[in-house]
DNA sequence: TATTGTTATACTCTATAACTATA
DNA sequence: TATAGTTATAGAGTATAACAATA
């Protein structure tokens, strides 16, 4: 495909597009970007899920607790998600520094490299970010913002 | 653009937001949308993967393997959905008029009165969306277009 | 021969409930 | 009592392979 000469092969309504065509669009794109990260994903022997507990983590490591409610499901989850992963030495467990309780999910060196790997791959795939320009890159990340005024990071995500 | 007081309780860069920060609030917005369609098509007793199969037929009948191509699936997961929503009757299989090994699945009118009610129930989560004037509706939705050149609508999404 | 839909199988994700060990 | 993590269980989605009916 072409860097993005004629704009976009796009159904572009002459006028503003309705509520109800912005959201078939979001919904569209969010199956396409579904997609392309499961492909992604897969593309390191890894599960969509398994794709994103990695990607939370690399930022910092995290109880298994906050890892359930990052990933927005139950706890009793969690802990096949990571005995998977452990297995697969993406991942350790190790013992919370004061409660006992608590077990903190910490990325391996080969943890990190896997989802810089899917992650890189992501970036190439979502290469149209890098058609933008400032003013484009600045109105969509606002109004995605507006749109979906929450965590954005996925921290509220939870319900 | 500065169309975006500071109404939103966003993190917004003082500069033009990186490929690496665009991908990270696709990554969140698409979490929260993912997370809020999840919820919607439970308020119906349905599943994400459900609801979106009576999304797709709500446009018009399909074949079962047509299905499966939309959905991105392979075909033989379409039998076990269309089951579970034939056994509800929110669908129905008919005969293929010419091809004898064709079924389509026609939704019935529970099926529509069902998504229909999934449907509201996005458009009144997405309110975020009404509060957008003409512009910026222009703009979301090309954006979209440039990130996502593909079906957009889900057609070539597949794979 | 190729295609449509199905079945059988296996794995993962998901929630619920009950359990343990801590706190 | 309350919380962190686990286990057991059941339902749903997913892919692969093999199959019958039809083209």
């Amino acid at each position: 495909m072409a860097a993005t000469p004629p704009p976009s092969p796009d159904t572009q309504p002459p006028t503003a597009p309705t509520t109800a065509e912005l959201i078939e669009r979001l919904a569209g794109s969010f199956g396409l970007y579904y997609g392309d990260f499961t492909l992604a994903a897969a593309t390191a022997g890894l599960t969509a899920s398994q794709a994103k507990a990695l990607s939370v983590l690399r930022g910092s490591p995290a109880p298994m607790r906050a890892l359930a409610t990052t990933l927005a499901c139950d706890a009793s989850n969690i802990t096949g998600i990571v005995d998977r992963l452990e297995k697969r030495e993406l991942v350790r467990r190790e013992p919370g520094a004061t409660d006992r309780r608590v077990k903190n999910v910490v990325l391996t060196e080969l943890g990190e490299q896997t989802i810089d790997t899917v992650r890189a791959r992501m970036h190439s795939t979502l290469s149209g970010l890098d058609t933008l320009d400032d003013t484009e890159r600045t109105a969509l990340y606002a109004l995605l913002g507006r749109v979906f005024p929450r965590g954005t990071d996925g921290s509220e995500s939870t319900r």
